[in-house]
DNA sequence: AGCATAACCGGACTTAGGTCCGATTGTCGA
DNA sequence: TCGACAATCGGACCTAAGTCCGGTTATGCT
């Protein structure tokens, strides 16, 4: 029992080499596979194969497919999150919370609008999962914060996400309704759901 | 070529008996079979053998999974879209735009309570199908009326009716936000996006 | 260096939605 | 009543996600 209470003790014993090795080559072979023909060609079967790894691994390493798409993204998501916790306002610190709230939006709706389909594909592999990604998580703290003044800044943050979910904007703009127009009226949405109360 | 004049012309044949008779029965046997067991029983395969039926024939009558359920739903939905065109204000004609708009979230949310697991899976059963079921177009363009007055109706319509995604208020309740505050945050949203614009 | 252990590997297997096509059967016109 | 046509039927088949478990290998301790 000794033993035990060192094994508790002691730090988790780091990735082994050839986890970590094979989990670059399943992103790679991911990434590659996405390039050349698109979310049709992203199967799980196919990264395994490309990846020469077998399937359990890749479940392993990355849960689900949600899961191995969101770390394909994760790159670019986290150069997001740092402009907003880090960076210069009006997107990080610094600005009032409409103004912040209104710059996520402008640059998370760019973000979209460069990887919709891989966003879509890690919101949509199961049923929840956009709620399970860290990231919305993540966001959805960020923005319940700039609506702390409001009655209800956790429902509101979720409803604030509902405007970007990847399956609505992607059926928008088959809908022939444009970024253009999104931003539009994600801002306006924003603008009139964020403001502070107002007194009568 | 006369005969296929003709044919054009001639209203198209009524349902063959053996169809409609089995339409009624995979109804009967998915609502039963949701009765028994939950969404978690709702197999297409199973309510074909339960119905007596080929799964052919369940995939030609529906189209597809979110389909049957839509359909299993059909009743309950249609009740509402009468009471919005025909009934009594506020939630009918007659009534203001926001009080009619708030009105018809408060009449959806009770609904989505009591069907949350039949709507969630029609509207997640293949990514998009929540904006193919017939009834969101309507509700669609019962809100797009009702906001004629803001600058893009048709988007805030959209965002609108995100709200009230059977995903998001399933995550909503997991994470203890209970149909109250659901409410209250939904009509808050509603009140602060469907005023009219305001001068300055 | 050698060994015990735990993590890892990979492919066969399961599940479930959706497609297809030969056989069947209802419907319409004569 | 009867025949031809077209819609319908049904189950075998396909695809793709996710699970499982026996064999393998890196790791850390002695």
């Amino acid at each position: 029992m000794n033993d035990e209470l060192l094994r508790v003790l002691r730090r988790p014993p780091r990735e082994r080499a050839d986890a970590a090795r094979n989990r670059t080559r399943v992103l790679e072979a991911a990434s590659r596979l996405f390039a050349e023909g698109g979310v049709a060609a992203l199967t799980v079967d196919a990264v395994a194969q490309a990846a020469g790894v077998g399937k359990g691994t890749v479940f392993r390493r990355f849960d689900d497919k949600s899961g191995l798409v969101s770390a394909l993204l994760d790159q670019r998501e986290r150069e997001l999150q740092e402009a907003v916790v880090f960076g210069r306002p009006p997107l990080g610190p610094g600005a009032p919370a409409r103004e912040r709230a209104l710059a996520f939006f402008d640059a998370y709706l760019a973000y979209l609008a460069d990887h919709l389909d891989l966003v879509r594909l890690s919101e949509t592999a199961a049923p929840g999962a956009r709620f399970r990604i860290g990231a919305y998580v993540f966001w959805h703290r960020h923005l319940a914060i700039l609506c702390a003044d409001r009655p209800d800044p956790d429902h509101l943050a979720h409803v604030l996400l509902g405007m970007v979910a990847a399956d609505l904007n992607a059926e928008l703009l088959s809908q022939g309704i444009d970024w253009g127009r999104i931003r539009a009226g994600v801002a306006a949405a924003v603008d009139a759901l964020v403001a502070p109360v107002h007194a009568p």
